[in-house]
DNA sequence: GATTTACTTGACTAAATGGTCTAGTATGAG
DNA sequence: CTCATACTAGACCATTTAGTCAAGTAAATC
């Protein structure tokens, strides 16, 4: 009945771009309408207002990108260190990319949204809360594999999960302010250090 | 000659608290007058716009409370270790403080503003950058005094310096997004980690 | 005490912003 | 074909915002 629309889907594929690359706060509604080909009715017709739309934008970003990319640089058909090489690499080599397009460095859109509107929006905090929690489900594995494959002592996983994704979000935050990507760099050995082992080279053939 | 002004003072410890509690962006240049008492002229007669007092802001900030505080906690009369712990236990206990007082953990405002405004304001983003580093230099300093002592293995202090940092950055950042101090308690054991020691427990009677 | 100078005041403007509403248009179901 | 319905268009409104300005006030200097 009545006539499909994709303006959802076009309005939470922009306001990802359009947040991560500014902030929440600065992107106005008619700065996502005008971006995303909308109109103003549009918008209202699909959401009554831009932190509804955040969390479904988040989804769709989750949905689209992060987890098909995480899916991958986490598979286990690779040793459990040569699943964080991958994963730093990756995110070394896509920040990499945007700064040679955008010539700046956005760092991850959980944290600086997150940080931005933890006061403010609760309710996208708490979605943000959960991203971060879906990121450290394939920490957590990862380093449980270690164990068992006798690479890592056995602390205790779930905790050293937890410090590696803070280092690595701290790091991609520390590259957002400062404009550099050295604290991406620094990463495999920080988190070799981290969890007492070496993060292998990463393989120059793995562009996921 | 001419009467003397309190404004500017006013203005940059009222503009901290506003954007350690909010953000950046959200707080007005109106919001801030009210909030110091401050007439709009005044404010405009003391500062361009809200960017020039918020690098103004900063430094009184770390004038008036880092400074001070990080030279307590990091007082070379402590053992290395024992200053770490000191700090972290420090700002756990403030953060406490803070939640009791207004049922929100606020984090650290270097990184909420530096990530808020690192690409809109690449002014205040280049101080916070700044600021860190000295923040930094506590770190460096004490990693280096505890591979003379000999309670850490000589990994290249500065680097180890850098990581406890962005570690204990981006606890606060988790701890202020999730609204939770549980981040910050974990942070002795994490940094201990990441050091390859043992972060001594906090003694309960220093206060600083 | 006069004067100069540093600062304050608050009304004012122009632009931007979030949000509403009515008139319309495309499309799927019968 | 037709009609109900899901969506779009964009003018419109009330607020809020950054920023200006001319007139006024307090204090340091002589």
């Amino acid at each position: 009945m009545g006539r499909a629309s994709d303006t959802p889907k076009k309005l939470q594929a922009d306001l990802c771009e359009l947040i991560w690359q500014q902030s929440y706060g600065w992107v106005t509604i008619d700065a996502i309408c005008k971006h995303a080909g909308v109109k103003k009715g549009s918008f209202y017709y699909a959401y009554p207002d831009k932190a509804a739309l955040a969390l479904e934008a988040f989804e769709y970003f989750w949905r689209t990108h992060s987890r098909p990319w995480m899916d991958g640089a986490f598979s286990p058909s690779s040793d459990p260190l040569t699943r964080l090489s991958n994963w730093l690499a990756g995110r070394l080599e896509k920040t990499l990319e945007c700064k040679e397009l955008h010539g700046k460095i956005y760092g991850c859109p959980l944290y600086s949204v997150g940080t931005e509107i933890s006061t403010l929006e609760p309710v996208v905090a708490e979605k943000v809360t959960e991203l971060l929690r879906r990121y450290r489900r394939y920490l957590a594995s990862t380093l449980r594999d270690a164990v068992a494959d006798g690479l890592i002592k056995p602390d205790d996983p779930d905790e050293v999960a937890r410090d590696v994704l803070t280092l690595v979000e701290g790091a991609l935050t520390q590259a957002r302010i400062s404009n550099s990507a050295d604290p991406l760099r620094r990463l495999p050995s920080s988190v070799g250090r981290l969890i007492g082992a070496t993060i292998p080279e990463a393989s120059k053939t793995l562009t996921l």
